[in-house]
DNA sequence: TTACTTTTTCAATTTATTTTGAAAGTTCAA
DNA sequence: TTGAACTTTCAAAATAAATTGAAAAAGTAA
């Protein structure tokens, strides 16, 4: 397969499974540009090789900027401005964890908690099974928020290896 | 806070969780529903609760069921189908990772496989980007897909508890 | 300052997704 | 069989999300 094929079936890809992951198909494919890129991209490179408007690129850099997944760098001597991608995987995924838990998983607990002061008597098993299903959800969203915490702090090697070592 | 009112609060809540996870809205809200529920709802308990119509809860309970989150129960003497949850939160969990892997983590790492075999020279900085990044993605890729076959297999107490406590 | 380049914004449009509701299909007791 | 109860389907309508493109704003060099 020759490169510029290959390139495009994984800017697709990348498109189609951010999809599946609550991120509008062209944020995925400008990262998944910027990934493969060897040097960084401006504007006008990324609405040329995905062929989007000047205005689509601009809003979705700035949401992967706002996610630290892409950076604004300016080359010396060059007055437009460069974007480009941390490629290493594993910070990629450390940032994107990072980032959804704040988003979503800490105002989620914030609200699980609120709920669970729930009025009623525990007798009537609806009240109940508010109740058990909240602090259920609670009590993991609690166990996986310490991980998280812990693992963004994690290097790859420590994680990984130490990780893998407990598994196998 | 009531239990009507704290009920409308988490389905609602849950709903708009799901939009940022690739899933829709009115699905995350009847499975926030029958997870809250203590016995098992039919259509039309689920079209009052929601307000929403036979087709739409018919097809997205379809769709829970096809994940494995929702199960069809016939209560004896009854002519209706009923619906009821899965309400252990680890199994919910473990049940959606499983599908999720099958889905998307598989069939991506297939791809990957195959992206990873691209003609042209490693010296040219464009051929050699590409195939690092695509195999680091793999490398991560493949570690998670190991990890999460453990996970699924492992019950919850061995798994949290020894997690936790190696993290510790 | 001015003239020019580049970036940002956002109303209007296009595209994609979700929802409806009525019709068709199924099941089953009588 | 029949027909009432219940479920499923799917084209059309409604809603939501993404995209465009042109105008405005911001930045820069001379």
């Amino acid at each position: 397969m020759k490169l510029k094929e290959a390139k495009q079936q994984f800017i697709s890809s990348w498109g189609a499974f951010g999809t599946h992951w609550g991120i509008n198909r062209t944020m995925a494919q400008i990262h998944a540009l910027l990934m493969v890129s060897a040097a960084p991209l401006t504007q006008d490179d990324i609405m040329e090789e995905l062929s989007i408007s000047r205005g689509n690129v601009n809003m979705n850099i700035r949401d992967l900027v706002s996610w630290g997944l892409v950076d604004r760098v300016l080359l010396p001597g060059q007055r437009k401005e460069y974007f480009s991608a941390e490629k290493d995987t594993w910070k990629v995924v450390t940032q994107i964890i990072k980032e959804r838990k704040k988003r979503e998983l800490d105002p989620m607990l914030k609200l699980l908690a609120q709920l669970e002061n729930i009025e009623g008597d525990k007798r009537d098993k609806n009240v109940k099974q508010f109740a058990d299903t909240v602090s259920g959800i609670r009590k993991f969203g609690k166990q996986a928020d310490q991980m998280l915490d812990i693992m963004i702090k994690a290097d790859e090697n420590w994680f990984l290896s130490g990780m893998m070592r407990i598994f196998k």
